[in-house]
RNA sequence: GCGAGAUUAGUAUAAUGGUAGUACAUUUGCUUCCCAAGCAAGGGGCACGAGUUCGAUUCUCGUAUCUCGCACCA
């Protein structure tokens, strides 16, 4: 577990420009969340790691940005319209809530009365909406629930483009969208989220070493995050709880201030969606290995990994409290290649004319080099410092009289607090 | 979606059926000011809607949002 509150960093996320709650100056709207400047650049930061590790560095995957929208029988196909539409019944003696398959409707489970039990009421995760102007059965689509289908819709597309070697992947990252009923927990679970995907290709006697790589790469990626190792777990997630296409998942659990919940998940999806796309669409899912006869639908690997969670452990794992001079200090301790804002320059005294012109000059290099750069000539130094420190800002930069004299400039450390001398021409 | 509680400034919090206070943050100015220093001045708030009342931020009802529990989480 971790001592971190939740509150703490949902009003430091606010107060700082990370995170704001969604439609806020009309009272809000659950399970939505608005990301400011500072955490939308956080957020592309994570995205843009996953991108750089898991496709730019690699040279069997392969990337793809598909539609929110598509063919309502993509849903038909991957058991979403049936299975993510729960019956819901009511008593109306307790106002106890059952899903109408799982329980037997003459008598209540809960207080034992019989004839108490509602009519059942579809419930559906997702949100429909209709294409097109007119509203009938068939202009009906969803907003997807999972972006994993836009990848296996275009499995064939990758494949007849490029005609890659088994094993590779494709890899993808957008939004989904489900109407869960209880949105909770900040961006654990919220109703619009974001997924990094990848549905990796094996052949099917060659799924398990393709997984136990996946497990490691999942490991690997922690650790870019700079999530400590100790609040990371694994858990293997019995058949019972599996969800209906998966022969094995893999869960990685992070503890969390809400407690230890899912933070990514890693699962075999075995052929369920090709082989459902191959018998739906009439068109062929086999893969021929070339120069041979051995043709079959190939197996996936699917490591799931949702931006909002894995945001939100780093988040965690870096907001600190500490004591300095009596007073209490807090600091997000990201990683730097993490951090929103990289350096923070400012002159010692903003009344200086002198002071704020070499700043800005200094400022305006480092901008040029290292693109996210803060200016900040606010209040005092030491209320600066303690401002970048709540943002994550590594380092601040700061211009003094010595600077005029000698060309060099204070490098402050958000960890140590250190200072160190440095000439100009070193960090510009 | 059910049950309970809550909602006061950017954040954290007081009080009140009769002009809403504090801290930090924020703005301006002064200070050769390196860890939230000091001094002076300023801006900013009762979630939304209806009702009761001479008068409602306060009482009542509804709505929204949040928190906790239940349920849900293929």
């Amino acid at each position: 577990m971790t001592d971190v509150k939740l509150d703490d960093i949902v009003s430091l996320a606010k107060r700082r420009g990370f995170i704001y709650p969604g439609s806020d100056v009309y009272g809000g709207l659950s399970g939505t969340w608005d990301y400011g400047p500072l955490g939308v650049q956080l957020k592309r930061n994570i995205m843009n790691l996953w991108w750089t590790m898991f496709v730019d560095e690699r040279d069997d995957m392969y990337g793809v940005d598909a539609a929110i929208l598509m063919n309502q029988k993509v849903w038909q196909a991957s058991g979403h319209v049936d299975t993510f539409t729960d019956p819901l019944v009511e008593c109306s003696n307790c106002k106890g809530r059952f899903r109408a398959d799982k329980i037997d409707t003459s008598k209540c489970p809960t207080c034992g009365k019989t004839g108490t039990i509602g009519e059942a009421k579809q419930f559906n995760m997702m949100f429909q909406t209709n294409v097109g102007p007119v509203a009938d059965e068939k202009s009906v689509s969803y907003l997807r629930p999972e972006t994993a289908q836009g990848i296996f819709t275009n499995y064939k597309n990758v494949v007849d483009s490029f005609y890659p070697d088994l094993p590779f992947g494709i890899a993808q990252q957008g939004k989904a969208f489900r109407n869960e009923i209880s949105p909770r927990d900040f961006i654990f679970r919220s109703r619009e989220f974001e997924q990094m995907e990848i549905e990796y290709f094996v052949h099917p006697e060659k799924w398990e070493e393709a997984f136990e790589h996946w497990v490691g790469q999942c490991k690997e990626w922690f650790t870019v995050l700079g999530l400590p190792e100790d609040m990371v777990h694994e858990l293997e997630v019995p058949a019972s709880d599996r969800a209906h296409y998966s022969k094995r998942t893999i869960d990685f659990e992070f503890d969390y201030p809400i407690g230890r919940e899912e933070l990514m998940g890693l699962a075999y999806r075995t052929d369920f969606d090709l082989k459902n796309i191959h018998d739906n669409s009439g068109k062929s899912m086999e893969y021929t290995i070339k120069g041979t006869n051995d043709k079959f639908i190939p197996h996936v690997i699917e490591p799931s990994f949702g931006v909002e969670r894995a945001l939100m452990a780093v988040l965690v794992s870096a907001y600190t409290e500490d004591e300095q001079n009596g007073e209490k200090r807090i600091y997000l301790k990201l990683p730097e290649h993490l951090a929103p804002v990289k350096f923070c320059v400012s002159p010692l005294l903003k009344n200086k004319p002198e002071l704020v012109e070499k700043a800005r000059e200094v400022y305006k290099a480092m901008k040029a080099k290292h693109g996210n750069v803060m200016w900040d000539d606010n209040g005092n130094i030491g209320k600066r410092y303690r401002r970048q420190d709540e943002i994550g800002t590594p380092k601040c930069i700061v211009i003094d009289f010595q600077t005029l004299e000698d060309d060099t400039v204070t490098v402050r450390d958000r960890d140590t607090t250190e200072q160190t001398r440095v000439t100009s021409a070193e960090i510009v």
